[in-house]
DNA sequence: ACAGATTGTCCAGAAAAATTGGACGATGAT
DNA sequence: ATCATCGTCCAATTTTTCTGGACAATCTGT
């Protein structure tokens, strides 16, 4: 103790020696020694500065300041028994809110069905999903998980993977028979490109033939939007080339609307993480975390 | 801590750390440094296995479950510090029930008078005064204070001397008229003693002359009794010759109903003793002992 | 973008506290 | 009276806690 306050640790033996009913017994009790119980009710005495337990070798009586201290420890420590039980509740169990961060291409397409499915399994959980391009601080807002897409810089923060996408090179067929299709990555810097400005450098890419040689390319563009579903939306308007991520064309190249370029060539592969803060996430992240990576695991 | 439980010392810290926002402020309101903050809340949430604060080194934030936790911590350091505060106001102010116990002569003569003029200084204060001449123990029977007289016995019990009191050779005018009044203590063997059968050795008595000269005379009883108030009748009666305590008889003395016999020899004097349990007495105790003095050295 | 200041954490040594086990005096049962 | 049992005390040991500085991460101001 640097304060010179009451040692709140002694009321367990305080409480146990009252109810084993003497210093033997209450040792026994609490696996330890006659001696421990005797110096730490003393202890207690001194800081509280009154006698509790009136003793001889043969008797004890608890004073009125005792009886009344002893009602108030036991009160007292089944209060503090239950708000530790209340706490640990969260590492099990998953419950409350849920906050949940993520892109706005992302959250809408994959991250809303899959919580939709968590909230299934787990009724009683909140959830709020926050869909904003802006990269937030969970500390500072409060999310739970935050789901970031590509590479992650370097963070206090924790970091799950839960699956890659692939990049795809995509343009409506329409764009395509009135362009031509290109059979080379050089054939790029001919064709009209869709920029996503969000990204580090929108007009450089980096393509890996089967073999493995790797091409860079610098393109020109003539559009540019900071948001992933609009470059889709101009994509299948027919203005122009671009790439997207999987999940995001996936129904697109099924159902013909868009068409893969140059399918033999491939872009590299980015991240899906869940990004938390904090060591020990609490149950309700670790539980949906888990969700996301079966959800993501199982072709839609 | 050597059960496998949550240590609530830190929970003065974890409060701390919420209230003052910062590791640094906590530190600095605590008067300790922030190192031991932080270890402090490392260890809590360990115990807890949960984590309470999510902190980079710019923003700190609770997490729910420390939310919840920091409410309970507050509630229950609220409730412990009135509890101390109540246990430590037995310690400065007389209150609650003063369970006094003194012997069948003494309890109604002096003890009575007494308690009536505390219970008037301290309306607030209950009062229970059980009357026997039995030695009771005071720890079984929560005694909070036993008075006795003459001398203690080695004890685990505490005791505070209040007064002295005289112990008085006595007979009634009406007997020594009519047999005599003895001038030396040899003459009392020629006289009819009345016993106390609860003294140690009712019939042998020690006197000193003026001089310090010292006579042991050896008495043969024709009257035994148990209780002094017996005896004290006895001897009104004009029964015999005893010795009473000046407590009982100064006031027959003073009206010439009993008259003292060699009054230049002196029996020894004795003790009137508080005996009380404990190492240090609730201010109740300590009060009515200080009342207890001061009535006794005020002459009635 | 870059230095400087500030934050929380970690680490090892130092300090403080708790614990242990046995001796001791007091107490009650036989 | 003798014996067993009880709570306390004491010193040595073990455990825990605290301290102070180094460190990486982060924000601020330029």
């Amino acid at each position: 103790m640097h304060e010179s306050e009451v040692d709140l640790n002694r009321l367990v033996v305080f409480t146990a020696l009252v109810e084993a009913g003497s210093f033997t017994a209450a040792a026994q009790r609490l696996g330890t020694t006659k001696s421990r119980v005797s110096q730490q009710l003393a202890a207690l005495e001194t800081e509280l500065g009154v006698t509790l337990v009136l003793r001889t070798t043969r008797r004890m009586a608890l004073t009125s300041a005792g009886e009344q201290f002893h009602a108030d420890s036991m009160r007292l420590l089944d209060e503090a028994r239950a708000a530790i039980a209340r706490v640990g509740a969260a590492r099990h169990r998953p419950s409350g809110l849920l906050r949940v961060t993520a892109a706005g291409d992302y959250g809408p397409a994959v991250i809303a069905p899959a919580l939709a499915s968590f909230k299934h399994a787990y009724p009683q959980i909140e959830i709020d999903l926050v869909v904003t391009d802006r990269i937030a601080d969970p500390i500072a807002e409060h999310f739970d998980l935050s789901i970031r897409i590509g590479w992650l810089r370097n963070s206090s923060l924790r970091a799950a993977r839960l699956a890659a996408f692939r990049q795809c090179l995509v343009a409506a067929p329409a764009y395509l028979s009135e362009r031509g299709a290109p059979t080379h990555p050089r054939d790029l810097a001919a064709h009209d490109w869709i920029a996503l400005s969000a990204l580090r450098s929108p007009l450089r890419w980096t393509f890996a033939s089967q073999r493995g040689t790797r091409t860079t390319v610098r393109l020109h563009t003539t559009l540019q939007t900071n948001s992933t579903l609009t470059v889709q939306a101009f994509v299948r308007a027919g203005a122009g080339l671009s790439v997207l991520p999987d999940y995001l064309v996936d129904e697109d190249l099924r159902t013909g609307r868009l068409v893969q370029v140059l399918p033999r060539h491939r872009l590299p592969d980015g991240g899906i993480f869940a990004v938390y803060p904090g060591r020990e996430p609490p149950a309700k992240v670790r539980a949906f975390i888990e969700h996301l990576r079966q959800h993501l695991a199982t072709p839609s």
